[in-house]
RNA sequence: CGCGGGAUGGAGCAGUCCGGUAGCUCGUCAGGCUCAUAACCUGAAGGUCGUUGGUUCAAAUCCAACUCCCGCAACCA
């Protein structure tokens, strides 16, 4: 590998929505996240994470009230599931931000009074057909004809004429250096998106309408105590927030720009088009990259939904599956970047078939062998054969190599995919080998297989422990590996022959990742 | 002309930006092994890469047109 980055890397996910429990598809942004974050420290980098909850605007107030709550009390109680599910999930975040929270609020006016200063909002009259529910206005050409006649948004949504006096960002005056940043390679992947971006900032932009009037759940706009600032204006903010802003902290100094910002496709807008026109104007570092994932659909590529009964619950799956069963079989099965999809066979094969077939069973057959027959001792590494070589070579190159390499490039399918061919090159290689033969005519050969076996898997633990990292805490920790050796360099280095000829002693193991049933429900 | 995604051996998918022997998992068939979670290994069969036309020495990949499928009320990345 080339000269390792070690550079500070910040991460975050999008901020979520707290009006629903979460589903699914939050669960599979946060593992993501996860994964990329738990790399970088594998990769020896000064990694920060943020995730959270985006707790304001009109539809939770809306919400708090149909329930006759404040709406800090619907915030606190939703927010609550959402980082629930990431402590169940293992999500190793930094900090969990909500957006109601004092500093955030402080962060939030902060930029406000920046871009202000910058000349870049004026107030005047926002007149409009809004949708609530989408929390936006459309143009008079946008709408479509619904039922008797009623006026409907593109999506359908009903929308009515409102009139609100509101401050306006001058979108319009970063056209240009929007465009350019658009266009910088590696900005914006994947690069499907990039397209439609660039066509909306070609077509032309209007001044953004970042003010509201007729409720008040929100953040305050500096000196117009009536006004409460568009929610994307607060929830973009969440990112520099985290690191301290506005106060120089030695966080900001080290985190800003973000490393990337990883979000769903369908808010690619906001985190290319108007965040970064708000930081120009703020005067603040464009973050290096955002990356908009796909979604996970039902079967079928259908999208999962209440009414088709087919939503599916990340903590229920987590609890019937196995948690690193879940992170792994999305991580596997869909390809970063496109639309996925989800079924109780899918991952009970995946589970079954790669993590438990392959590589638990790998590790079982193994470590249970040295336990059985050496006492527990490790074996001893004699000289090398050629076999003993080439799969030296092959779990190298995808350790130290393929992996890192996708990961790197968030090809997260991809880095799994060689993970798993390096498993099957050890269970190839045991089979060549047949250590069970070996114990009756050449025992001291037994022990340099056995040995170069050993060692790849404990690559092998490694290498995929951003994915799956319980169970590859647990199997490393059976095989006394010392956490100063987990990392991607770590493992490199020699440690075998002072672990075999220290007072460790390896105990038969249980397997990994025990097989998985078809919930019967689902077996149809 | 609303927006977007997709069509690749039996199933599910990579590969398409940067044309050049079509790859992965599962399944099927045959054989091997018996250390191991009815797990592992080897080999084989199976695809004119949705259609038509174009560019090219060469197209799954680039261009044009077309066909079919899916998502876009609410929950919602």
């Amino acid at each position: 590998m080339s000269e390792a980055n070690t550079s500070p890397f910040y991460i975050t996910t999008a901020i979520n929505y707290p009006n629903g429990r979460p589903h699914i598809g939050h669960a599979y942004e946060a593992i993501a996240a996860d994964v990329i974050a738990r790399f970088q420290r594998a990769m020896g980098r000064d990694v920060r994470f943020q995730t959270g909850t985006d707790e304001h605007g009109l539809k939770m107030a809306r919400k708090a009230e149909e329930q006759g709550r404040t709406p800090r009390e619907l915030a606190d109680e939703m927010s609550g599931y959402f980082r629930s599910m990431d402590e169940a999930l293992n999500i190793s975040f930094d900090r969990f931000i909500r957006t109601v929270e004092g500093d955030h609020h402080r962060a939030s006016q902060a930029i406000w009074e920046r871009i202000e200063a910058a000349g870049d909002l004026y107030l005047d009259r926002y007149e409009g057909w809004y949708s609530v529910r989408d929390e936006a206005y459309y143009d008079e050409s946008e709408l479509k004809e619904g039922e008797g006649g009623a006026k409907l948004s593109p999506q359908d949504t009903p929308v009515e004429w409102t009139v609100e006096e509101s401050w306006f960002f001058r979108l319009s005056k970063y056209q240009e250096p929007l465009l350019e940043l658009l266009n910088t390679p590696g900005f914006l992947e994947p690069a499907s998106r990039r397209n439609e971006m660039i066509a909306f900032v070609e077509q032309g932009l209007r001044d953004l309408s970042v003010s509201r009037t007729s409720f008040d759940w929100g953040v305050k706009v500096p000196g117009s105590d009536n006004h409460v600032m568009y929610v994307w204006v607060d929830a973009l903010t969440n990112y520099l927030t985290g690191l301290g802003f506005p106060d120089v902290t030695d966080n900001m100094t080290k985190f800003w720009p973000a490393s990337l910002h990883l979000i769903g496709k369908d808010i690619v807008r906001f985190h290319t088009i108007y965040w970064p026109a708000f930081l120009m104007s703020a005067n603040l570092p464009i973050p290096q990259k955002v990356f908009g994932h796909g979604f996970i659909l039902a079967r079928g590529g259908e999208k999962m939904s209440k009414s088709a009964g087919n939503v599916a619950d990340p903590l229920e799956l987590a609890e019937q599956f196995g948690v690193d069963a879940l992170r792994y079989f999305l991580m596997r099965e869909v390809a970063f970047g496109k639309d996925g999809s989800y079924s109780a066979e899918a991952i009970v094969e995946r589970s079954n078939g790669e993590l438990g077939n392959a590589f638990g069973n790998l590790a079982q057959r193994t470590l249970g062998f040295i336990a059985k027959n050496l006492e527990g001792s490790l074996p001893a590494a004699g000289a090398l054969t050629d076999d003993d070589k080439a799969l030296f070579a092959s779990v190298d190159k995808a350790v130290s190599e393929e992996i890192p390499a996708a990961f790197e490039a968030l090809a997260l399918q991809q880095g799994v995919e060689a993970w798993l061919q390096a498993c099957f090159a050890c269970n190839a290689y045991i089979d060549a080998q047949a250590p069970w033969t070996l114990r009756k005519t050449d025992p001291e050969r037994m022990e340099t297989v056995l040995a170069a076996l050993y060692v790849c898997i404990s690559k092998l633990a490694v290498a995929i422990a951003p994915v799956i990292p319980e169970s590859s805490a647990t199997l490393l920790n059976t095989m006394g590996i010392a956490p100063r050796f987990r990392s991607y360099a770590g493992i490199r280095n020699d440690w075998y022959e002072e672990l075999a000829n220290s007072e460790f002693r390896i105990e038969a193991p249980k397997p990994l990742f025990p097989r998985l049933e078809l919930p019967a429900e689902d077996a149809a």
